[in-house]
Parts: structure tokens; sequence; C-alpha cells
DNA sequence: ACTTATTTGTTCGTATGTATG
DNA sequence: ACATACATACGAACAAATAAG
């Protein structure tokens, strides 16, 4: 019978044939769509969502595992859980700078370096980078963020000729656009951007703090000198809740 | 119970509700969108599939001849089956049009009016449009598509006062840009074009004929006159397996 | 620098309802 | 009618990260 229990404070009829947890993710994001609870702000904790609602902790968490799953809110242990802000905008220009973009938007860009290495260019990079095949590259894997959350995991290849120990720099500086300066080229621009879509794997999931089958954005770009010399070409997946890339004309 | 079979090598869930063939044939397009198989390059035999997915041949055929049918590999009696184009690149420019696009790449455009009506216009429409919101707008669904493979699925809202009988010209014409000019407008360009990845659901995949779970590419789009005025907004959801949207700054 | 309280994450166990063959 | 499998729901305890004093 299992309902022996005080009453729960939501009057609603039992609803037959749906589940607790399911009802409670529904409320839940009733709440957060009406803006009961706006973005970024937290929920109430678990002990107390279960209170309010008569049930057992383990029946939020399943409600509130339904909605991070879906992207809506995500939970950080220690702290709360947080209703996801609105994706950041993303303008895709000549002028495309990472670090600049997350700015403007009030947030605090980081970057942290995952690996990095040497390595030749294989066909699809000498492709974008105009060089022939087997031309030492430089190759940097990182994860970038906002305010602390990841926006995209990606590598970003330079020639090695150009920047040899691009590695160093970023580490020290946190910048490709330092790591250029540093090389000799005091400005550049986006030169071309693919964009297709793709599903989060184990990987990205654990890369970017999110679950896995969740959308990504998969931006394959290439940047120029201003005088239209080929300087870098990247790869990134992004969180496609947390994105949404603008072009404007 | 069906699966007292070995052990397939793909270590995938289950995907319930999914056949046999159509998981094969998922895995197979997900080989060739993400490059392992190259455009023009064979697939293996379909025995040899067969052995590696711990599958009757029979159901390696069904799949295969699935993708052959929405023009993905080309199947030729004794020599092999071969894959055929790629993404279709996608130029988002100040300039798209959905046929020219298509055409240009060499496939037949196709649109399919899937629903029209007239609405009045939410915040969102109304906002994109810059109209006041409640203002009358004809709303058309359609599904385009290129050599008969469905690209996107998607609804374009135009002001009701610029084109009342927006739903009989494009049925006649299948031509949105037809639409604008019978309504005066000869000419207009793409304004802003914002972008973001979500995951298929059962109707997006009924509709763009793939399985649920697949990538999607979620382009929201406002078209204006040459003024500048906005004339009609639209949200794609495109087969991010079957597109590639391409920026050239 | 340290402690304490709070909050999410994880792992046991138990019981029950439901669908399947 | 029965056995089995699975998802749901509850309970208790502990681990780990975070925030506050």
């Amino acid at each position: 019978m299992a309902r022996a229990r005080e009453k729960p404070v939501t009057a609603r009829p039992p609803a037959a044939g749906v589940t607790l947890w399911r009802r409670i993710a529904d409320d839940l994001e009733r709440a957060i769509a009406a803006g009961d609870i706006a973005a970024g702000e937290k929920l109430p904790g678990e002990t107390e969502i279960a209170a309010r609602f008569g049930v057992n902790r383990h029946t939020v968490r399943r409600a509130i595992a339904e909605l991070a799953g879906r992207g809506l809110v995500r939970a950080a242990r220690g702290s709360g859980t947080f209703v996801e802000g609105g994706r950041l905008a993303y303008p895709i220009s000549a002028r495309t700078r990472f670090s600049e973009i997350v700015g403007t938007a009030g947030r605090e860009a980081g970057g942290r370096l995952v690996a990095s290495r040497l390595e030749p260019a294989d066909g699809a990079i000498a492709r974008r980078l105009k060089i022939p095949k087997g031309t030492p590259v430089v190759r940097l894997d990182f994860v970038r963020s906002a305010n602390g959350v990841p926006l995209s995991a990606g590598t970003t290849w330079l020639p090695a000729a150009r920047a040899p120990d691009a590695a160093k720099i970023y580490e020290a500086t946190g910048s490709i656009t330092r790591v250029l300066a540093a090389a000799g080229i005091s400005d550049y621009r986006r030169y071309s951007t693919r964009v297709t879509a793709a599903v989060a794997d184990a990987i990205d999931a654990a890369r970017l703090d999110l679950s896995p089958g969740r959308p990504l954005l998969v931006v394959e770009s290439v940047d120029v000198t201003p005088d239209g010399k080929p300087i870098t070409t990247s790869t990134g997946r992004f969180a496609a809740d947390r994105v949404e890339l603008m072009v404007e004309n």
C-alpha cells in the first residue's frame, strides 16, 4: 500500500499509471519553465524536496536524474542542483575568439590543457592547413569552460615551425591568441567553419561533465593570417545544451 | 529472447524497439558519417559484416538495402558495396536558399508540405519577425529532401498580411522564394542564423526517416527584405548525419 | 588551517507492483 | 496458477565535495 504517510503537499490526483518520480520530475520541470526557479538558481535540497512531496530521497533523485539527463539542471556534489542557464550565444564571425566571446557574455573564460604533443599532419589536417602531409604539427587538446562549466572539448593544430613551444606558452597564458602572438602573428581571422552534430559518448560525457547521449555541436574551423595563409585549425565538440552558435550576415 | 547468440561485437545498449537490421544500418551509417569508411570506399563483404555483428547475412542485406534506398551506398553485384557522397555541404550566407544549395550539390531538391495554418504569433515568433505579439502569421510545416532523402523537418512563419495564401502557392510551386515573389518580394536575404543541436525523438525520427537518438542540427533563421525588414523566420531540424553547415568569412 | 554542517553520490538491503511466458 | 524478471519505492548508512564559520 505504501501510502500510509501523512499527505503529499501537491494536491493532485493520483494520476494512475504514472510513476511517482515521473510526477515529481514534471512538477519540477513546470516550476522551472514557469520561472519559479530562475536559470542559475539552486533547487531545494534533495531531502527538502523529498519531505515536501512526502517521498523517499531516492525517488527525488530519480526525478532529478531525469531532468539532468535532459540537460535542464546540473547537480554539483556538495553545493546543490542548479537550473541550467540559457545557452551562451557564440557568434561565428571573422573575429571569433573564445575568451572574448565568453568575456563579453559576462562569464569567466577558462581553458585547461589536457594533452599536447608533436605529430605529423595527417591528410585531413594537412589539407586544412595547406601544408604537405606529414609536416610536423603541434597538437593541443583542451577543455574550455565558462564560469567553470565546460563548454567544449577540442583539439587545435598548428604547424610546429610556426610555434615550436606552443604548449608551454599556452600553459602559461591560457590563450591561443598569446601563443600566436609569441610566434610573431599579431592578428588572425576565422576563414571557414563547418558545423555538424553528434551525440556524446562516455569520453565526451566525462570531459564536458554531461550525460552520455546528450547532443553536441561539432565545429571544425580554420584560422588564417590577415594575408590569408592558414595558421591554425581546430575541431571542437560543444555541449549543445550550453552553447548556441550564431551567424550574422 | 532472441539473444541466444554468441555476442555482438558492438557493445551498445539493446535500444529497445529498434530492429536488428535497423541498428546495423545505423552503425554502418555512423561509420560512414565518421569517415571510418570514406566516400568511394568499399564496405566489408556482407558475410564479413554478418560475422562481425553475429547475425545472419540476410539481416545485413536488409540493413544495406536501407542505406542503398537512402542513397548512402551503392551495391554493385560482383564487386561490392560502395559509399556514395558524404554529408551535403550546406553554406550559411546572406543568400541561403534550400533548393539552390541542393541543386548546386548535384542533387534534386524536394519539399513536402506537411501542414499549414493561420495562427497568432507567439512571443518568440513575434520577436523574430519584429511584429506585435498576436499578429496573424501563416505557418508552413514541411520536410525537405535531396534525391528523396529527407534532410530537414521544419516550420516557416510569415506575416499573414504579406502572403495570405502562402500555403496554396507553396503547394503549387514547392518554393518559398516563389511564395514571396507572389507577394511582391522579389529578393530577400538571410539576416541571422542560430544553430544548436538536439537528439531525435520519435517524431523527428518518423519525419526524417532515421532512428531516435540520432543527432540533429537545430537551425533558427530570420530572412529580411533588401531594406532589412524581417519577412520570414524558420526553425529547422536537420539530420546531422546527412548535412554539414558551412560558414565562410 | 581547521572544524563543522550541508549537500550530492554510492552502496547495501527490503518490499511491492507489473509484465511475460 | 506459477515462476521469473524488472522497475519502482523505501530505508539506512557512509563517502566525497563544498561552503561557512
